[in-house]
RNA sequence: GGAGUUCGCCAGACAGUCGCCGCUUCACUUCGGUGGAGGGGAGGAAAGUCCGGGCUCUACAGGGCAGGGUGCCAGAUAACGUCUGGGCGGCGCGAGUCGACGGAAAGUGCAACAGAGAGUAUACCGCCUAAGUAUCUUCGGAUACCGGUAAGGGUGAAACGGUGCGGUAAGAGCGCACCGCGCGGGUGGCAACAUUCCGUGGCGAUGGUAAACCCCACUCAGAGCAAGACCAAAUAGGGUCCCAUUAGGCAUGGCCCAUGCUGGGACCGGGUAGGUCGCUGGAGGUGUAUGGUGACGUACAUCCUAGAUGAAUGGCUGUCUACGACAAAACCCGGCUUAUCGGUGAACUCCUCAC
């Protein structure tokens, strides 16, 4: 596994994926900026899907560039990431954070995320 | 050179690399897709959702009431609350710019404070008068009431033409001249409207407010792409027909018994999850010619320029520079409004200097 690509099988598509999450956490990784919900997903890879609400980043192109650059993270992490479907819940205060600062998010929330996932497991 | 007005244009660029969403094409394919190549991939406001139209479904013989919208005139347009040209009125030396700009000669209502009086306007001060009544009297007259007056003062956003002369007890369009205003006619203009034309009216005609009710004219069916159309899974569920009816089928099992579950088949329409279409070629852009003051129309040529759907258009690195504002499609167009870093082009106006 070579391949950094970030095709449909690593999304949540539906509207029942989503309900699925939000019915069976079982891990939670909290931050001043953004909540992560996850929940093994029996796959052997992992899939992402963004909350991003009108109330807490109001303009559109701001709620673009938060999905994108932990998108883009999240394609570059995803094989030292658990098989679990992730659910990002944007927070208020998230669009005023930096391109540098977003990425470090992202980075510190996989790790936590990938330790978590391990104490559940055993 | 400075200050300004109007109308446009751009919205970081380039390279590398890792990705994302359509399209075209080629190859492979287990027909689900996979891989290669090529090309495309947010805005001037995509925004607010304030108007208008297309499109879709629902409703609808025709007419009326109610309610909403618009509101100088003419035109443009698919349509508009938009735009163009014109008129009128404000602002500006000017280029220009701004205006909910119909009716107060149908009715109802409203106007704080101040002021005597604010709508059939008004007598507080002042001015005038001395006939009448009364008081005083130096017997001349003085004063109060009554009466006249709208010139002057004062209040107010506003007090019902202005100036002058005459006139008068004092005054007053009471009369006259000029100015202003109204009405009728003429003239110009499609019209709004204008008028250095003619006539006429003393001007309490006709104060303001219609973003108060209202009147008049024109105009408006409702909901919206989550519209709507189609395909359509399930141990779901409905109908019709046929076949079975103590059989058959299914599950466990190598088979029988057994146990458990259950009628079977065909057809039909409805339809959830999900999917496909709607979905971008259009009141389209550009150029030329042509009609028009112009908005715009017509003809020909030429171009194809996002189409996602848990939702693509991005991340990282480097170079350049003053270094980037407001902000991202969600059926599509025409507008309006609001936000906005800077850069840049053209035309025009005013001032200053030089010639």
């Amino acid at each position: 596994m070579s391949e950094f690509k970030y095709p449909r099988e690593l999304r949540l598509l539906t509207g029942g994926d989503f309900q699925q999450v939000f019915d069976n956490v079982s891990l939670k990784v909290p931050d001043r900026h953004i909540l992560i919900l996850a929940r093994p997903n029996g796959l052997d890879h992992p899939r992402l899907g963004f909350v991003i609400s009108k109330k807490n980043v109001r303009h559109a192109v701001k709620r673009n560039r938060v999905r994108r650059i932990m998108r883009e993270s999240f394609r570059l992490n995803q094989h030292n990431l658990p098989p679990v479907d992730i659910l990002i819940m944007a927070r208020k205060g998230i669009d005023e954070l930096e391109k540098d600062e977003l990425h470090r998010l992202a980075k510190k929330c996989w790790s936590r995320l990938r330790k978590k996932a391990k104490q559940a497991s055993t």
